[in-house]
DNA sequence: CGGTATCCCTGAAGATACTG
DNA sequence: CAGTATCTTCAGGGATACCG
């Protein structure tokens, strides 16, 4: 998990990414972020998870601008925190591995959460296109390193 | 990291996505698969992973039916691993990945690889949208539970 | 070259107690 | 309720040596 010094992943954008949220917690509390949640005990009955590695979770979240800690609307005394556009940008993520999961791992019939659109009812799904639209498959895909460096 | 014996998440097909496939190193390999490594030393020299660790990578990899075990076509003595399909449709995954990499970790000018479809050279993106194909943002999205359990 | 077998070590996570 | 502070444990991962 912690990154070494240096290695043929450092211009590979997923690498990075994998970097910056690929642990479990984070991605875990990003979710409930996106689910709604915004204070420190709805994440924690949540998760349980621990106090400590929570309010640790949320800081780095914090320090990578993910999440940024805002005062409650109500006036209340207790932190909020909310996701950024970063954050949000990490929706396709989000979705793709839903998606994933609701494919192959769970039995046939077996019940779970669903993402929909809460405009229409409708289930949210993804896909992948080109700049002109056209849905295409990893067989098509190819991963160009940059100019000066090796992927 | 390790899974607890329950909690809130166990409906959440993000969460046990995260759970299967949520560690640095899994993601990794799979990325290079779908760059089409092949091969242990391949996996090895890209990554710089210890070798008792890949070995252990691949096979619960191999075990959880992301990669399979393949003679060489060459008739060759070596094993070879390959994306099975449930492997391959992780492809949005690693898209997604990278395309947050991308926007959010590294500096502007700063040079990354890229995806392209090898057809047409054209960027590869990705986009959520409901079935009838609209694109939607987060602000839309809703997660609702299953019936008889909370997500 | 493609692994397996050991040993060791670090750091991530849990439990618990405490504070404002 | 929202954290911080300690202590401890344990498994993931690196290094190295070895094997077919």
């Amino acid at each position: 998990m912690v990154r070494r010094k240096s290695f043929s992943g450092d211009y590979c954008p997923s690498a990075r990414s994998l970097d910056v949220i690929g642990d479990w917690w984070s991605l875990l509390i990003v979710r409930d972020a996106f689910d709604g949640l915004t204070r420190f005990g709805e994440f924690q009955k949540s998760l349980g998870i621990a106090k400590n590695i929570l309010s640790q979770r949320l800081r780095t979240l914090v320090e990578r601008g993910i999440l940024a800690p805002v005062a409650p609307a109500d006036g209340g005394a207790h932190q909020e925190y909310h996701l950024t556009d970063k954050g949000r940008d990490l929706f396709p993520v989000m979705v793709a591995l839903r998606q994933w999961g609701e494919r192959y791992l769970f039995a046939p019939g077996e019940v779970h959460s669903a993402l929909i659109d809460r405009e229409t009812g409708q289930p949210i799904r993804l896909d992948i296109r080109t700049q002109d639209g056209k849905p295409i498959g990893p067989e098509r895909a190819l991963i160009v390193p940059p100019p000066e460096a090796k992927d």
